[in-house]
DNA sequence: TTCCGGTCCTAC
DNA sequence: TCAGGTAGGACCGGAA
């Protein structure tokens, strides 16, 4: 039983020395005078209030500070936070408009700036409930319902001086308790004695009313609706136009009696109680149809053929039965325009790797050959152990071996020539043998066993192997023509998919993704959340804790809002509006129902937060426990129960994780913690702390050990719990529409041609594989099988910075930059592996033919042979064009956030080809081309410098340069130039100028960009400076700072605050005491910070800004 | 006290 | 089996 907590019956003197001392600790930049009077006298409309509801606070004439109005808004917030323990931060827009208009004036930071500052960074991980704007305080009322609080316009002003309220029409004040507003001739919402009792809604829960107007620096603010946080905010924002029904009275005066349940009953639904309910209340009424995907059209394959974009890949082996062999087939999951789930079994794709034909190997060879290794092959399949056949043996293991032309990706060897290889194909299991006794040595040509060296392409996935043959690229779309390919009947079927239709790779039309086949097919995404009854202080345990209810959201890929909302509950569950509530008897029933709700949505996507690591593993164990192997059936493949394994993910760039790792046959697992830790860094990823970051919305916590007790209340508090449940499933679903994120990934999975889970299972290494593996079918060339050379020593030369000449300048300093350096120098080089060239012989290369890079290797000119990685690279950096085109055009600046992060994505992919080359540990290291890359890039920043420092001497370019130009600082593809010029504009005269002359003595690609001007520039070190970052010579764009503490994640936050104030002081106001005497004052606390810091310390209130966090990567002994 | 290697995170 | 690269600063703790 769940008690509501009383309005509070609280003043302020009486309230805990907590919340005392941190009004007072926030307040204590008002003036002594004010606060005085704020604490101690009381007034009219005080009294009012008081008898009202108890507690109040009225903030009276505080105009003479700036941002007064705000300021008491956020002590007001800050307190009502306390008072009725519910997390209220109202301080985004606030803080916008700060951010917009600068914290500081003459050194001094605005109250409303610090106090916005300051409620931010302290409440961060505090709720937010903002739930609705409205443009009238009618038109919120209309809206209001039980547990509501509202904010509305309540004039503080109205008793000070004319003068002095001149520009102040309102303030921010506060008054717990119910009331309605109403508005006076003025215009101004004025809350009144009548209008109280005129309030539309009886609740004891409503009493919260936050007042604000308009002020002279932020304009008149919206009313704004907020919800205390055990408030059912979740219907609100649901349907916003839907009065909830008037709950009856006798419902609370019956639960009043009900006794606390006890321990034991906790987990258990009484059955008779539970039918009594259903019946009673007509629950569970909801409409398995309405979760149905759309019916198929009418005559596919007949009078229309099959269209559909491929979300999920899988090859697996097919038992031929008595009279065939095994097979390897590839399901292709998809979705058709019409949203239907459709599967698309290609039968007769047969995994095959090569080797080079031995010398003196004729088609004449093919049978003995053949049939040395088939032997070989059955025979080791026999040694296997198996009670299979002899005859079946060697059906399953039937090896086929063809000539075919082609060459060595590795080397040019000064022409264009092939070279005979031998392809084998067969099934998977048959392959693998095939590859050992190849190892060992095969009878070949029927003089002695032949040891045939080097495999090719023997060591790449099934899926990517099937994908870079046909052309068949992630999130691509793939049609079966009318009159092609075999439906399945239902029975037959392998898959749960709507359609299912096996048909050959030749008839399979394969479509480039361009035209009509870039759209987006209405894919079927899921959101869930689960919640468990967990114990106090334990996180929960699937062996002994259960599931209580799981909350689903289903969407269409496109629309904003999900058009299902379904949550499964253990007990009764009183209705949400809008939603499915599945009543469940039993924790069985409950996750059973909850399997086959998924497998009649048939979802394409599975999204949720952490969902891959918690929620999906927690339900898979769960039934494991419970022995409910009908609840792990969620994937498409009607045989295949979903598993959890382990799968350890360890890269440099981003650590060692270790991850679940879950097969859902025919879905993509898309966790939005995976795909947010991925794309940004960030302090936090609590579901609460990515939200409030990308949505300035938050989800609404229930504390854990509250779980129980709403679980084990009646059907109301079980609703709550539902509510909030599906808010946490909502969330997700609203990051991945705001960060664009489905969107984003099927762009990279169609440039890079991997499966859309690749993207977030895996790291770059395989999407650059996967183009390698296009370009080498089109060009006819085998990918070597490259045995993991156990650390072969050194790895290779990086980059030069340029030793800084540290300093602060207060002078524009130009900054040059190669677009793209390490892609354009491969292009512009050629540098691939089909044009390395181990030891020029000038019997097949002459001089001209191939170039020897700084570091001493040499490559084929691209007028011999046009390598593939330059192609792919060209690719990439195309797409990335268009994407920052994209950026280019974007107005909205949480888009263009999102759009860069797009551009960079692509960014990261076209380095990392020249990164992929030299990952030892990968599957085609050549170390020749990384290492002349960066030899390359060493070379032209040198070069770079020295042109700039020749040609932009002192009265050059008609007398344009002032002195003689230098190089202060450079890493990598830039160089900062002090050209000691005055201004900005003429710094980007020189410095467009200076990109243009010396890009000239660059090959093409490779360009020097002029990208932007510092003014003034602070350097401190390698990697580590500041400065006001012009992109335009009339106004700064932002400050920039690299490598400094504000932009470090292994700091408090108070450091990088500090730091970035001072820095600002500095640049901004270019006042260097003032930046001295903040950070003085900070340390020995004479400034606005010493306030809360003190109140931090003493109070110990939140020590979030005095937090440090780092990454444990390496597991140490425990 | 200085140096060095390990760790973390960042700039390219 | 999987895993883009190197350079480098700040900080810490232990050895010299
Ligand atoms: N994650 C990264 C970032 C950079 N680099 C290397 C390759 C880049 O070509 C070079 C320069 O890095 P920049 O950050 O300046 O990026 P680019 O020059 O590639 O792109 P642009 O300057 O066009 O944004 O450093 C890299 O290997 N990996």
């Amino acid at each position: 039983m769940v008690r509501i907590p009383p309005a509070p019956i609280k003043k302020f003197e009486d309230l805990p020395l907590l919340v005392k001392n941190r009004v007072i600790g926030l307040l204590s930049n008002l003036t002594p005078e004010i606060r005085l009077e704020y604490l101690q006298n009381d007034l009219p409309e005080g009294e009012l209030l008081e008898q009202l509801t108890g507690a109040w606070l009225y903030l009276k004439d505080i105009s003479t500070i700036s941002q007064s109005g705000p300021t008491c808004g956020l002590v007001a917030l800050q307190m009502a936070m306390q008072l009725i323990g519910a997390s209220l931060v109202a301080v985004d827009d606030i803080l916008d408009k700060a951010r917009e208009q600068g914290y500081t004036k003459n050194g001094e930071m605005y109250s409303t700036s610090y106090m916005a500052l300051l409620a931010n960074d302290l409440w961060d991980s505090s709720v937010v409930s903002c739930v609705s704007h409205f443009p009238s305080a009618s038109e919120m009322v209309s809206h209001l319902h039980e547990s509501t609080a509202i904010l509305i316009p309540y004039d503080c002003d109205r008793n000070i001086e004319p003068a002095l309220r001149k520009g102040h029409s309102a303030h921010w004040g506060i008054v717990v308790g119910y009331l309605l507003v109403d508005t006076n001739e003025k215009g101004i919402c004025t809350p009144t004695r009548e209008s109280i009792s005129q309030l539309p809604i009886n609740s004891p829960n409503l009493y919260l009313l936050i007042a604000q107007g308009k002020s002279r620096y932020y304009g008149l603010h919206p009313y704004i609706l907020l919800e205390k946080s055990n408030a059912q905010l979740y219907e609100a924002e649901m349907s916003p136009r839907k009065r909830r029904p008037a709950t009856p009275t006798t419902g609370s005066a019956k639960r009043a009696k009900q006794e606390p349940p006890e321990e034991s009953d906790l987990k258990s639904v009484d059955p008779n109680e539970f039918e009594a309910y259903l019946k009673k209340t007509g629950s569970n009424k909801y409409d398995k149809a309405t979760w149905q995907r759309p019916p198929i059209p009418h005559g596919v394959l007949q009078l229309n053929s099959v269209a559909i974009q491929v979300f999920d890949i899988e090859t697996y082996q097919e038992n031929g039965g008595n009279d065939s062999y095994d097979r390897t087939n590839v399901k292709l999951y998809g979705v058709n325009r019409e949203s239907n789930s459709v599967c698309v079994i290609v039968t007769d794709h047969f995994p095959h790797f090569y080797f080079q034909a031995p010398n003196g190997f004729g088609a004449e060879h093919l049978e003995q050959a053949q049939r040395a290794l088939n032997n070989q092959v059955s025979n080791s399949a026999r040694r296997g152990g198996t009670s299979a056949t002899m005859s079946q043996l060697v059906a399953d293991n039937l090896i086929h071996l063809k000539i075919v032309e082609g060459e060595n990706l590795y080397f040019y060897r000064g022409s264009e020539k092939k070279y005979p290889f031998l392809k084998v194909t067969g099934t998977a299991s048959a392959l693998s043998k095939a590859k050992n006794e190849l190892r060992n040595g095969v009878n070949l040509m029927g003089h002695g066993l032949v040891n045939v060296g080097t495999l090719y392409e023997a060591n790449i996935d099934g899926e990517v192997k099937f994908m870079t043959k046909t052309g068949v690229v992630g999130c691509g779309w793939v049609e079966v023509p009318i009159g092609k390919g075999k439906i399945v009947p239902d029975a037959q079927k392998l898959t749960r998919c709507q359609l299912e239709i096996r048909v050959s790779v030749k008839d399979l039309i394969i479509h480039d993704t361009e035209g009509e086949w870039l759209d987006i097919a209405p894919i079927r995404t899921v959101s869930l959340d689960i919640e468990c009854m967990g114990r106090r202080g334990v996180f929960p345990d699937a062996s002994e804790d259960s599931v209580i209810q799981i909350a689903n959201m289903v969407k269409i890929e496109g629309q904003s809002e999900p058009f299902l909302r379904v949550c499964f509950v253990l007990g009764t569950c009183a209705p949400v509006i809008g939603s499915d509530i599945v009543c469940c008897k039993t924790e069985r029933e409950l996750l059973e129902q909850w399997a086959e709700f998924i497998r009649i949505v048939d979802p394409d996507i599975l999204t949720g937060y952490n969902i891959l690591n918690f929620d999906l593993p927690y339900i898979l164990d769960r039934a494991k426990v419970l022995k409910l192997p009908q609840v792990a059936l969620l994937g498409r493949q009607k045989d295949k129960a979903s598993g959890v394994r382990d799968a350890v993910l360890s890269s440099k760039q981003m650590g060692s994780r270790v991850n679940k790792s879950i097969d859902i046959h025919g879905r993509v697992i898309f966790d939005v913690l995976q795909v947010v830790l991925r794309d940004y860094k960030l302090r936090s990823y609590t579901l609460n702390s990515v939200s409030y970051h990308f949505l300035t919305e938050q989800k609404e916590d229930v504390d854990h050990t509250m779980i129980p007790t709403l679980q084990s209340g009646d059907d109301q508090t079980r609703r709550r719990l539902a509510v909030y449940c599906m808010k946490d499933a909502i969330l997700p679903l609203r990051l991945l529409d705001k960060l664009m994120s489905v969107i984003n990934y099927m762009e990279m999975a169609r440039v890079t041609g991997v499966p859309l889970n690749y993207l977030l299972t895996r790291g770059q290494q395989i999407k650059i594989l996967s183009m390698i593996l296009r370009k080498c079918k089109a060009n006819r060339f085998f990918v070597p099988v490259i045995e993991h050379q156990g650390n072969d020593g050194e790895g290779f030369e990086g980059a030069t910075v340029i030793e800084p000449h540290r300093g602060f300048y207060n002078e524009p300093i130009a900054t040059l930059d190669f677009a793209s350096l390490y892609p354009s120098i491969m292009i512009a080089h050629n540098l691939c592996y089909s044009t390395l060239i181990q030891k020029p012989d000038p019997t097949y290369v002459k001089d001209q033919d191939y170039i020897q890079t700084p570091s001493g290797q040499f490559f084929a000119t691209r007028t011999r042979r046009r390598g593939l990685l330059p192609e792919i690279l060209e690719d990439l950096l195309a797409t990335r064009k268009r994407a920052k085109n994209d950026l280019k055009n974007e107005k909205d600046e949480f888009r263009k956030m999102v759009l860069n992060g797009r551009q960079m994505a692509l960014k990261i992919s076209a380095n990392s080809v020249y990164g992929f080359t030299g990952a030892t540990v990968g599957k085609l290291p050549c170390l020749e081309i990384s290492q002349s890359v960066t030899a390359f890039g060493r070379q032209m920043i040198d070069m770079t410098k020295s042109e700039v420092e020749k040609i932009y001497i002192k009265g050059a370019r008609d007398g344009k340069c002032p002195i003689n130009a230098k190089v202060i600082y450079g890493d990598t593809d830039s160089v900062m130039v002090k050209f000691g010029v005055k201004s900005v504009k003429e710094a980007m005269e020189i410095g467009l100028d200076a990109a243009t002359t010396v890009s000239k003595i660059f090959p093409a690609p490779i360009k020097l960009e002029f990208e932007k001007v510092y003014y003034p520039y602070l350097l401190i070190n390698k990697k580590r400076y500041a400065g006001l970052y012009f992109t335009k010579p009339d106004k700064h764009d932002k400050m920039d700072c690299k490598g400094l503490e504000t932009v470090r994640r292994d700091n408090c936050p108070l450091v990088a605050k500090v730091l970035g104030t001072c820095l600002e002081t500095l640049l901004v106001d270019r006042n260097a005491d003032a930046a001295l005497n903040f950070a003085k004052k900070v340390i020995s606390g004479y400034c606005i910070f010493k306030n809360w810091f003190l109140d931090l310390l003493c109070n110990r209130i939140d020590i979030s800004m005095l937090i440090i966090s780092k990454e444990l990567t390496k597991a140490g002994d425990i």
